[in-house]
RNA sequence: GCGCCUGUAGCUCAGUUGGACAGAGCGGAGGUCUCCGGAACCUCAGGUCGGAGGUUCGAAUCCUCUCAGGCGCACCA
């Protein structure tokens, strides 16, 4: 597929540069099997009506040997048709080579980390931390098929007073197994896990810290909590199938005097300052509606002073790109964190953040009220136990992020056993189900059958759907979108099941079906190298 | 009050840096199967793209205003 490459040696030919040519796979089969508007696009800056530059390039296109007919049409699109030796020839390549073909390198080994969940360590993990998993899974695995360097983190907000109160809970509800009175924080957090592991503390330590003031014993509880926490939420995570490569603790910039060292280097170029008693960033210097605290005038610091901190580190790391997913309550902190970029020197565009929306939670369409502190929600646990992790992955991921998201649990059982992933899995499920009837004589060096067999519409179409998967690719890496892969399969799995149902595979003639053995055989290599960007099975049966 | 996100078919959602008559799944109606897995396939019905202006060859997409829902506007995290 080089279409891309040809346009634009025509267009410098002509003497026009266009910043990016814009393919389409149209809807209507008489608009050709891709098509561009780039006539259109460039019409303006060479003052030429659109049809005559496409009438243009047209020409030029003509005379290459992949294509069967090149059509100007419509207002000025390009249509182009394929020779369907082409498609031979190309669906040949990707047999050969799955992996070079459907993995096309755009990110050149740049390194990129991308930084998502990011929960506190104060509480199970959610169905909102559910979705920018998937998403920051998904995310990863697609950037880095198309050649990017990519680290996956947790952030872990292990430093300051949600984590004091979490050190705190635990503590008073410890004291109480012992039936010593402590009272219970007012903003501490009630859920039952916190008394489970009040309990562990009683078997591990017995009555060691009891009748002690909490300040005293805070460092003791509050690691205790957070690293159980953390294995939970690690365990959670693995079972939802999202892995991490590395964890950053807060408390460790700290503690390693990353934070200092860049609060220096702000203060010296001379971005922070003093007054009221506080310490300030110049954030309105970039960009931002005020400027913001980052050692309160108690002298502890905010939030934002340890993400400063960490995302000067990130940048220290030498990462040529950052990717942050957020939850969408905190997209009022953009402008602030985007001036800390700008601060420290470097380009705004380095730093993509992307914003998850809420994922409202339901029950046959009643809302499941949620609160942390009051303890009383649904885990991410408890979600994926009922609904599946692969159900939960796939609904997440046909949605873009930004959309609000009602996730209603009913619904995604009912559904799901009607359509969505299974759908999916079912075509990957039956085309292996073919290679296991075929004769192992068959399947043989499948890519020397003779493709040219393979001529029926529903043949054509798919091996079309196969190829233009990158496309698809391109663009989903382009845009930072994910989603883009869940439409294409469901797209894809949808036309094998209509050339299934009207061809067979096995049975015929030797060599037709050994070439349509080979068109399952791509087919199969796509659903795989799709659904293992997403984070889902692909099973042999089900 | 200010800012961000969303509003597309009965429901859930796509719609490729503005492109050809607006798409899919579910639900509804009707059909397909002697055979590789029916968790399948085919057909039909169904939308003034929240509303009003504007920009242009061309708008669901960009701009302005407006309505509705969600979320933010700390020396909280």
């Amino acid at each position: 597929m080089q279409i891309r490459k040809e346009l634009e040696e025509i267009l410098k030919e002509i003497g026009v540069k266009a910043p990016f040519i814009e393919l389409e796979v149209p809807r209507v089969n008489s608009h050709g099997d891709i098509s561009t508007p780039v006539a259109m696009m460039i019409a303006r800056q060479v003052k030429k009506p659109p049809r005559e530059i496409a009438e243009q390039i047209s020409k030029h296109l003509c005379c290459l040997s992949a294509y069967e007919r090149v059509e100007v049409a419509g207002p000025g699109f390009i249509n182009i048709f394929f020779k369907p030796e082409y498609l031979y020839e190309q669906l040949k390549k990707l047999l050969i080579s799955p992996e070079e073909t459907l993995r096309m390198n755009i990110g050149n080994g740049q390194s990129i980390q991308i930084e998502f969940v990011s929960a506190n360590p104060t509480g199970p993990l959610h169905l909102g931390h559910g979705r920018g998993a998937a998403v920051g899974a998904a995310l990863s695995n697609l950037l880095e098929k198309a050649g990017y360097s990519v680290e996956r983190e947790f952030y872990i907000n292990d430093a300051g007073r949600q984590v004091w109160l979490l050190g705190e809970s635990v503590f008073a509800r410890y004291c109480e197994t012992f039936g010593v009175d402590y009272p219970f924080p007012e903003e501490g957090y009630r859920g039952e896990y916190i008394k489970e592991i009040a309990n562990e503390l009683k078997e591990e330590v017995a009555e060691e810290y009891i009748n002690r003031r909490y300040d005293e014993v805070a460092e003791f509880f509050i690691d205790y909590g957070v690293n159980r926490m953390l294995q939970w939420i690690r365990r959670d995570l693995e079972e939802f199938g999202v892995f991490f490569d590395r964890w950053q603790s807060e408390k460790t910039l700290y503690n390693e005097g990353i934070v200092q060292k860049c609060h220096e280097e702000l203060r010296k170029k001379g971005y922070l300052y003093d007054k009221d008693g506080a310490v300030w960033f110049r954030a309105t210097e970039f960009g931002d509606d005020k400027d913001r605290v980052v050692i309160k005038s108690d002298g502890s610091p905010t939030y934002f002073a340890s993400d400063i901190a960490y995302h000067w580190y990130k940048l220290q790391r030498g990462f040529d790109q950052l990717v942050n997913i957020w939850g969408a309550d905190h997209h009022g902190y953009i402008p602030r964190i985007k001036a800390v970029i700008k601060a420290l020197g470097q380009s705004e565009e380095k730093l993509h953040i992307l914003l998850v929306q809420m994922v409202n939670l339901l029950r046959a369409g009643r809302p499941v009220q949620m609160s942390k502190r009051a303890g009383e929600f649904i885990t991410l646990r408890e979600v994926i136990e009922e609904v599946g992790s692969d159900i939960t992955k796939f609904i997440f991921l046909t949605r873009r992020p930004d959309s609000h998201l009602d996730f209603d649990i009913e619904v995604a059982k009912k559904e799901s056993s009607e359509n969505p992933v299974y759908y999916v899995q079912y075509a990957y499920a039956r085309i292996n189900s073919i290679f296991r009837n075929a004769e192992e004589e068959l399947l043989k060096d499948l890519e020397k059958s003779d493709l040219t067999l393979l001529r029926q519409d529903e043949e054509l179409t798919l091996i079309k759907k196969t190829l233009f998967y990158m496309i698809m690719f391109e663009g989903a890496v382009r845009e930072l979108e994910p989603h883009r892969v869940t439409f294409y399969l469901q797209e894809l799995a949808k036309l094998f099941h209509s050339f299934y149902t009207k061809h067979r595979v096995l049975g015929n003639k030797t060599e037709l079906s050994r070439a349509r053995l080979a068109l399952c055989k791509a087919v199969f290599m796509v659903l795989r190298e799709g659904l293992s960007i997403l984070g889902v099975t692909a099973p042999e049966k089900m």
